[in-house]
This record gives structure tokens, C-alpha cells and sequence, in this order.
DNA sequence: TTCTGGTGTATTGTATACCACAGAGAAAGC
DNA sequence: GCTTTCTCTGTGGTATACAATACACCAGAA
């Protein structure tokens, strides 16, 4: 937008003309698009299935994506960085699997992060956006009855997601979303378990009112207690993790 | 030839002549290493300087170091989805310098955070490590007259660490590892303004003294509210940040 | 003088060649 | 038959060569 009013002001031709753009979006780096097309390719795929293939062949991948091995390796150090591979000099790469100990860590810090994005949105979330939340849920609990449980899950992150959106603080949001990443498949096969679906609409109904009534212990501890109640969980009946 | 004397010095050399050890650490990597280096040296340099030298040189860097680019590029890619350097494309790598709202940003989360291992903390930490807390802070008491304030601030730091740790969660240490990169100098500055030490220290005795009595909603709001008083003083009075 | 256009250089992005090592399988010795 | 050793192949690690582009500088024209 920006570069387009800029040329626009230089060039009075081009602004009579008409002749609306070329925005090119020269940021296209090869690294970063394999990067992403990895990243989606490995978070979609079921980590913890039995017969998921782990390794990752640079060679492989290189031929497949029809470029050289370079910038593959540069997405690869970046996918580690973030955790979801891991590379043993001369051995290969490996998608990480997590521990289920490790996945425990992350639900605590999840908590802790989507707790204090329900504080801060006690405070400055507008009461649409929370009216938008209470519609999102009256959605999953009209649909609950007729609707499999995969769609439910899907709109129970959904209900988190926005949660951690209403706090309005960017890097709650993305440090969310990578925890996210490794607690997709385990926050699906749980969520039919025992009646947690049930209790999981109970605790969304009175985490909306807390916000509603702006009251930001409350909301914080509801949240709080929500996403701990599901490590207390897993730490139970979760066997199928290291 | 090689092999040969690697498998007599294994086998029979080894056990006969009780020759030790080779723990040879084979996983090096130029690329970890560098990593490292980078991040050392990054993290030591005060970003916020006027005369901060923002930008790195592959090639230079491949002169010191004295080896060939790709290891770096590769280092640096990590570095860059750390978020301490940004690289682009065909322009080249730059040090990330944080905005005044990615600041206080990050220290809502190592609020969340670090309230979070505080909360942790009341359970799991034993009676002795809340003891060497104290005693980390007696210390402090005893030198911060005579000492320089950024000797109390590194112990400020420490306690903070110390925290962190108590809570038992791996995962939380890590992330505010890295917060904590960039808040090191802002700290350190702010540290002297107004009578922050004073104040910091109140505060820390109290939370001090919420760990020893194992109250876990008290500790939690102490911890939060003593980084959120930290993010409102650089909201209102820092100016040095974009 | 100033603006425009071109050229040259420096630097990044990508490809490829080569090396070292791990692991498996074959061959040889006990 | 079992163990051991050697070799061979595949993989990742590193170096380097090549391509593309951004930026600065300079020349020429208005």
C-alpha cells in the first residue's frame, strides 16, 4: 500500500493512466517457502500415529521440491529452532516427538499464557468481541448434539484461539500457536474421552461470563484451572506418549 | 589405515593398556557452534546503543571465524526465527532491535510466566530451596548498600531465575531464557530509575515470604503484579525505545 | 545544477561438488 | 556357527562456484 501511493505521488502518469500495480512481492525467498510448505506438511500429518515416518531425507525433499539441498537445510535449522525437528549430526532429521512430560510442560505454559490473555481481556476486549464469543459457542452447543466430535473440537480451539486473540497481546498469540502445533492430536483424542466434551462446555459457559462481568481473578482462574484440568487428565489416562 | 588404528586402539589397546577415555564430543557442529558464538555475542552487546553496529556481514563473519558461509547461513536462520536477527532477503541480516511495544509485550509473558512458576513453585519447590532464596536475598540486603546497582541488579536477575527454576517447569525456563535476552539491558537501565530498588526489594520479600507459607494465589499475584509495575514504568517512562 | 539512466561492485541466494562418518551387509577368521 | 572386520553405500556437513540483485557512483542531458 504504502509503495503504491509512493509511486503514485512520484509519477503523475502512472496515477492518469491508472495503471494500478506491481506490488511484486519480491520477498518470496525459497527458504521461507520451504520453510512454511514443511512446517504445514509436519504439523498435519499425525505425529503419534504407529507407522508415521519420522525422518526427513534432505536429498529426498530435494528432488522433490525440485531445488537444492541449501535452502532446505536453512528452513530445517529453523524448524528446529522452533522444536518440531530434530538433527543428529551424520545420523539425519528427525520429527520431534514429545514426551508426554514435555507435552504436560506446555499445557502448563499454555495455561499460563491463555490465563493472562483472559486477564488482559477483561480489560481491554470490547464487549462485541466477547458478544462474538458467547455467539461462537452458542454455535458448538447447537451443533454439539448432531455434530461429530472432531467439528466440536475444532470449534473448542477455536473458543481458545479467540481467547487468546481478545487479550490483544501479539506474542501471547504466536507463542500459543507453536505450543499449539504439538498439542493439536492430543487435544483431539482427549477431548472424547470420559465426558470432558460435557465439562468442557460447562467451564467455556462460565469462562464467557467471567469475561462478561469483566472480573479478571475469575476469568484468569477459570482458564487457568480449564487447561490444567486437561494435564490432570492426560497425566491419568494418556499412555500412548514416551 | 585410519580405521585400522581406530579399531586396535578400541578393542584390545584400550582394555589392555587402561588407556581412559575419548569422550570425544563428536557433536560439534560448526553450525551449533557458530550458533552459539552469534548468540553470545549478540546477547552481550548493548543492542539499544546509539552506535550499535545493526548489521551482520556473512562474509566477514566467515574471515573471523575462518570457515565458509553456509554453516553461518544456517546459524543465522536460527538465530532469525529466535527473533534476535531479522534477514532480508537480499538486503542482509540485521540485529532485531525490539519496539518499545515488544517490550512490554515480552514482559506480559514473562509475567504470565514467571507468576505461573511462582504458582508451581508453592507445591513442588522443597522447603530448602525456598530457604536459599531468601538467603540469595539476605545476600542482596547485605551488599546493596556498598555495591554498584548493576551488581544488585544481576542478583535481581538471579532471584528472578531462581523463581523460574523453583517452579520445576523446564519449559518455562526456557521461553523466559529468551525473553529475558531482551529485557536484560532494559532492565539493567531501569533499574536505577526512581527508587525501583527499593520497591523491587519489598516486593521481593513478600513474595519471599507467599513461597514460604505456600500460598499459591498470593505468590502468583505478587510475581505478576511485580513485572506488570515493571512494564508500566517503561510505558511511562522510557523513551529510548522506537 | 539536478535529474535520469547506466554501469560496476559488493553482497546475498542458490546450486553443486566433495568429504567424513554411520550403518548394513558381506566376507573372513575363530 | 558365531564373531569380527572390512567395505560399500547413503546421508549429512562443509566449502566453493555461480547467479541475481541492491546500492553507489558516474556520466550525460535538460
Amino acid at each position: 500500500m504504502e509503495r503504491e501511493t509512493e509511486t503514485i505521488a512520484e509519477t503523475e502518469a502512472t496515477a492518469s493512466a491508472g495503471l494500478v500495480v506491481q506490488p511484486i512481492d519480491a520477498n518470496f525467498s525459497l527458504k521461507d517457502r520451504i520453510y512454511d510448505s514443511l512446517k504445514q506438511a509436519i504439523t498435519s500429518m499425525n505425529i503419534y500415529a504407529e507407522d508415521a515416518e519420522l525422518r526427513l531425507d534432505e536429498r529426498k525433499l530435494s528432488e522433490q521440491l525440485e531445488i537444492s539441498r541449501t535452502p532446505i537445510r536453512e528452513a530445517l535449522a529453523r524448524l528446529e529452532q522452533e522444536g518440531l525437528v530434530h538433527i543428529v549430526p551424520r545420523k539425519g532429521v528427525f520429527i520431534v516427538r514429545k514426551t508426554k512430560r514435555e507435552i504436560l510442560e506446555m499445557i502448563t505454559v499454555w495455561a499460563a499464557l491463555e490465563s493472562m490473555a483472559a486477564r488482559l481481556a477483561t480489560e481491554v476486549a470490547s464487549d462485541e468481541d466477547i458478544a462474538d464469543l458467547r455467539r461462537l459457542f452458542a454455535d458448538v452447543e447447537s451443533e454439539e448434539a448432531k455434530a461429530a466430535i472432531d467439528e466440536y473440537s475444532s470449534k473448542n480451539i477455536r473458543f481458545h484461539q479467540a481467547i487468546l486473540k481478545l487479550g490483544g497481546c501479539k506474542l501471547i498469540q504466536d507463542m500459543s500457536d507453536n505450543l499449539f502445533i504439538h498439542m493439536r492430536s492430543i487435544r483431539a483424542r482427549t477431548i472424547s474421552e470420559g465426558d470432558r466434551a460435557k465439562r468442557s462446555v460447562i467451564d467455556h459457559i462460565n469462562i464467557i461470563e467471567a469475561l462478561e462481568s469483566r472480573d479478571a481473578e475469575l476469568a484468569e482462574r477459570l482458564v487457568r484451572e480449564h487447561s490444567m484440568n486437561l494435564a490432570r487428565h492426560i497425566e491419568q489416562y494418556v499412555d500412548y506418549l514416551d
